[in-house]
DNA sequence: CATGAATGAGGTTTCATTCAT
DNA sequence: TATGAATGAAACCTCATTCAT
């Protein structure tokens, strides 16, 4: 794979097809599904080939190569969490600051909780370059979302957005690693999402100037 | 290497003599450069030792395996933040919560940025079974070191303390990893200190009941 | 496609039809234009239907598998070759040497000439046992229309006129070849053709002995 | 292999130890027997390891890839054949024209027969953008010294040296692969020594203009 | 103890060919 | 008839590991 090859491409074959679309989705989730059961290393075409019930052949139809399989599995999740992320901000524009904290506390832990699996499995994975162009990519949609969000928040003013806006999303991410890495039960995701919003509020409190 | 390989064993032999200390250390420092240099998968054990001005065989005396030597590159880096996040705590037994925290972080912060190119290639790196065992070794060691300062807390009671000091151990490092994959200026940095000892103390002041 | 490999057939259905026509010629000209663009390895039954304007099912309609298809591409062009000096021989039969010899060496090299682009592609090509038959029909034909031609010399007789054809032939192969592999300009050509003329008299004046 | 990527390189490691010499020496020669018993395409590393008595780990030691092998291959072929040719010519500088073509024609045909086996072997590989700039080199260093000699010649005028050269290296080089490809027996050869002769003397004759 | 050539299992990727639509 | 997605054998190549020197 090489962390930094710059190789390999885009998917190769956008699924226009139902058919098509059935095998990719099989595919990611063979994706996951390996990447639990064997680890990342050890993650081989064939064998997410034949988790996915498809040939190699076929993978390679769909996927340029093993590094594009893997980003392209690692977008995806990105995608699903940044999304919930920006709809929860956008939704909350004006918004008390304790109503947006929580909403986007919910958001966050939510999405990352909802398949824990493949969270896990992702964080697995080895970190090129690549890997770590998309995830400053996802980190970047999400402190956009968030300091614009904070930006209505009524009588407040932040003196760096992007830092706080940076520090909270960090800070987020790495609790709730630690907890599923922790074996997060239900009751410790109550739990994170309780202390994470006492985290984040009392952090915005502290940065932010009252008018 | 396998992510649930259990082969693995510790360093074949102890270095007593001074001339195999040289040698581990120049193979330690070579790994961190290769993981820069060239990333985690094509980081081989010949190009590694090559690095290190060995020869392979000589890496396979202290090293039983390649996964031995990315765990003990690993260990090591754990070992010295978290001993350096042990002392400060050490030292702040019965201080003011403030000062704890003010210690903690810049311990904390200190010890990931000194050279911080080693914990970005640590980033870098797969974390299969075993690397996980190691990070939650760690991460008990620093969430006891923390738990056992903020017992002495004048004036303070927690709820969960174990929980908390979760909280507080996994949102630094959380942020910490942000603002170094984001690049890291010293000015940066400065500013993940201060943030992280607001967000930290707010967290504090929400979570501890006063007596 | 294996060297030795027994498999191969003749072209599955001779085109009948219009339309199969035009589809068998675009297939051969894409066959030229791969073979050309991206080398004999790495030419593959996909890229030259793709080329074609067809798919490869097509492709596979009208050759039987990829062996065929090229062992067609170098027949149909050794076919062209051979049956123009064919011609020349036929038409200066009792003639004088020195006319034969600049009819035929024109025949040839305009020949092979004519699509210099073909002729170099097919020089890439690996030979094969199937190949190397082909090039030895062609072979014994071309010698056989020279044979045949410098029998009917006037007042000249030839020792070992097999072996004089053999000789007389693959010189012009050989030049030719040379020439077209050095760039083939147009004035290169020229000079070949002249010089070939000059070759292949001297050559003949030597081998006969004059009645 | 790609007629066209650029990627290969030398031969990785050069044989100091007399152990490698010998496997190196063992590769060609399994890279010759391969070629004739399963031909150009059917050749694989594998296969030529194993005729080598050797694993494909240490033939990749050697040749970076199979490509830079075939190469390797063929530029010993045609530096052993483009020697003898130039040690010719070297030895013939200011001799009569009969005879510098009699020593040449002799130590061409001489070095192409010796291991006709091998001369086979390589027509039958494919000549992509690599292989022939291998083939001018060579034929440019052939060029070079007929024609430096040729300048010697006594009483002898060239008009376009370089042009007859080129005719009279590629002539040589065509019949005798004709001859080969005929199946060469040792009177085809005896044959093909005296009528290349007789060629490329009559040739002289006409293109020289006597002083 | 050190060396580095040799090993070979196993991973990635290609591509000729088929066949359901 | 034409299509092109799917197949999977097989090729190339890497790299962890050993062991004779």
């Amino acid at each position: 794979m090489g962390a930094q090859s710059q190789i390999p491409l885009e998917p190769r074959k956008t699924p226009v097809q139902a058919r098509s679309t059935v095998t990719v989705e099989a595919i990611y989730e063979a994706t996951f599904q390996v990447l639990l059961a064997v680890g990342a290393d050890r993650l081989t075409t064939t064998r997410v080939a034949e988790r996915a019930g498809v040939s190699v052949g076929t993978l390679y139809q769909y996927f340029p190569n093993k590094q594009s399989l893997l980003l392209s599995v690692l977008e995806k999740h990105h995608d699903r969490v940044i999304s919930a992320v920006e709809l929860a901000c956008r939704r909350n524009h004006g918004q008390q600051l304790s109503t947006m904290i929580e909403s986007v506390v919910e958001a966050f832990v939510d999405a990352k909780t909802e398949r824990s699996d493949i969270s896990m499995a992702l964080y697995a994975t080895a970190v090129g370059v690549q890997e770590r162009a998309l995830l400053n990519k996802a980190g970047k949609r999400a402190r956009a979302a968030m300091a614009s969000m904070l930006a209505t928040a009524p009588n407040t003013k932040f003196d760096d957005l992007p830092f706080t806006s940076l520090m909270l999303i960090s800070a987020m991410g790495g609790a709730t690693r630690a907890v599923l890495e922790a074996g997060a039960t239900p009751k410790m995701v109550r739990s994170l999402r309780m202390q994470l919003v006492l985290l984040c509020r009392g952090f915005l409190m502290s940065a932010a100037g009252q008018a």
